[in-house]
DNA sequence: TATTGACTTAAAGTTAACTCTAAGTGATAA
DNA sequence: TTATCACTTAGAGTTAACTTTAAGTCAATA
């Protein structure tokens, strides 16, 4: 697979996939004969990973250190498993920031709602 | 209430809270005699408000256009309502975005400890 | 065979959101 | 009254995460 085909499939730029791949971010990538990238399913999948987390907000900082810590191989299994646990409990601080903003931002539209309806004539003190 | 106190109570920078002040994020905060910051309540609620939203991830940009919206007064409540209902779908999509991306923490968790715990001996293939 | 077009690299440029610096003012403590 | 300290401003600098550019290679098509 070629890096437009891969591009289209993750809906990522060709340069943020080669960019990801230069600082480490995926392992390297396989060439052809020619000096292309070639990639295969295991390449595929670390896109998708990465994608993932970083569309989550994780760091490339913390994700290099992933990466960095999965190539050392198999004795870096607890370390891993430590950055993927400190990374959860963020994830979990900030869905549950997020969903406090989402009800706060519900009140406020709901407001809106009954000033529209002209149920309320106190008219809006933001914030 | 200084500038001082406002950056404790808020947990930002003096610099921060001056920065939003400049590029319209909150409204002009009041001064004294001598041109210092004199913080009073609706200041402060506007500090806090956009804090609320830019730790959710709400960009200064949208921020900026809804107080933009906010000074013109009564006759921008419908578009203000739809700004915020545009972003607390932002918010959804986040929300459900980071709740995959726990869910298949969580599942990679769970396969380090089985590996831990020897109950698995294909080890690891990442990701 | 010449040219097109997808690829390569290294390095410079961009954007959002701060963060810091420099130069200056005004009120209070020694 | 002098010096300290919290404040002021405008503007330059920083950081993370891309994004663009420039210069070049290679394989397939006109």
């Amino acid at each position: 697979m070629r890096i437009a085909e891969v591009s289209k499939k993750y809906n990522l730029t060709e340069d943020t996939i080669r960019y990801y791949e230069k600082i480490g971010l995926i392992p390297r990538v396989p060439r052809t004969k020619s000096g292309i990238r070639d990639f295969d399913d295991e390449s595929c999948r670390w896109i998708e990973f990465i994608k993932c987390m970083r569309n989550s907000g994780m760091t490339i900082e913390v994700l290099t250190e992933y990466i960095n810590l999965y190539k050392q191989g198999d004795k870096t299994i607890e370390a891993r498993k430590k950055l993927l646990i400190e990374q959860k409990e963020k994830l979990l601080s900030k869905q549950e920031e997020i969903a406090n903003t989402i009800k706060r931002l519900e009140y406020k539209i709901e407001i809106y709602n009954e000033i529209a309806k002209g149920e309320r004539k106190d008219f809006l003190k933001e914030p």
